[in-house]
DNA sequence: AAAGATAACGATAATGATTATTGTTTTGAG
DNA sequence: CTCAAAACAATAATCATTATCGTTATCTTT
């Protein structure tokens, strides 16, 4: 079986990622993390945040970026991205299961879960003006 | 005012575009072309995709697939992705208007749309075992 | 505590999708 | 028909992400 070896990169990468409420690329991570490991790869960064999200400890969203954004909470959970600062923020909203069971009538398969993205104005860049 | 032209390049991947069920990324939209006007270039195709999402005629559809994939039909509507064969198919689901109103008494701020991916097995993947 | 196996690292090259550039061709208004 | 502008083909450039590879750090077994 294959084991798992810590690492002090892994530690600031989860740590960083988990200190931020921003939802932010790999690039910005990588830019944080130096700060403590100047000499840390940012192949590194990549390659621990894919391992993150791949058992389910971190969360990447695909939002319509062009980079992928990183989500140190992996529990379901939707966003809001505001067009005009272009941040990315989490709703205090309750995940919606039935949606799942409505699109699994609809489609005739299994639905397991879903992604869902809100798009406008954030309530910060409303009261800007 | 700035003006538009008509070419047979915007014409061939527009129908190529709504003549698919799938929702395809340029290449395939450029390979499909291609049979009809060989010269074409891939930028060529780029160009219009982008064009053509930015004034509302197609939408462009951010999976976590690496690769945009464009959808003929403007109105918006959800999919569902496949983890299995990796199709996206549209689903016949009224689109909930509620949602983004709901989001927008949670956020304080102005909420326009919302983007709904469900993920899951498609009914053939399912029925296939 | 030392040794050995291997996961993880840093540096860097490679890939792949998308965008930008540039000189030429096509379109359409006057 | 003429001419300015839009669109094109070809191709170079960019940018995010992934892969490679020789070295280092971790952890298990003595």
């Amino acid at each position: 079986m294959s084991t798992t070896k810590n690492s002090k990169q892994k530690e600031a990468i989860l740590r960083v990622l988990r200190g931020t409420k921003t939802h932010p690329n790999a690039d910005w991570i990588y830019s944080q993390v130096r700060r403590e490991l100047p000499n840390i790869s940012l192949g590194t960064v990549y390659r621990n945040l894919s391992r993150f999200s791949e058992d389910g400890t971190i969360a990447k969203l695909n939002i319509g970026t062009g980079t992928e954004h990183f989500d140190g909470t992996a529990t379901p959970h939707y966003h809001l991205v505001c067009r005009q600062c272009g941040g990315i923020f989490d709703l205090p909203m309750a995940y919606q299961t039935g949606l799942d069971q409505a699109a699994s009538t609809v489609t005739g398969g299994r639905v397991e879960q879903h992604a869902l993205v809100f798009h406008g104005i954030c309530a910060a860049c409303r009261d800007a003006h």
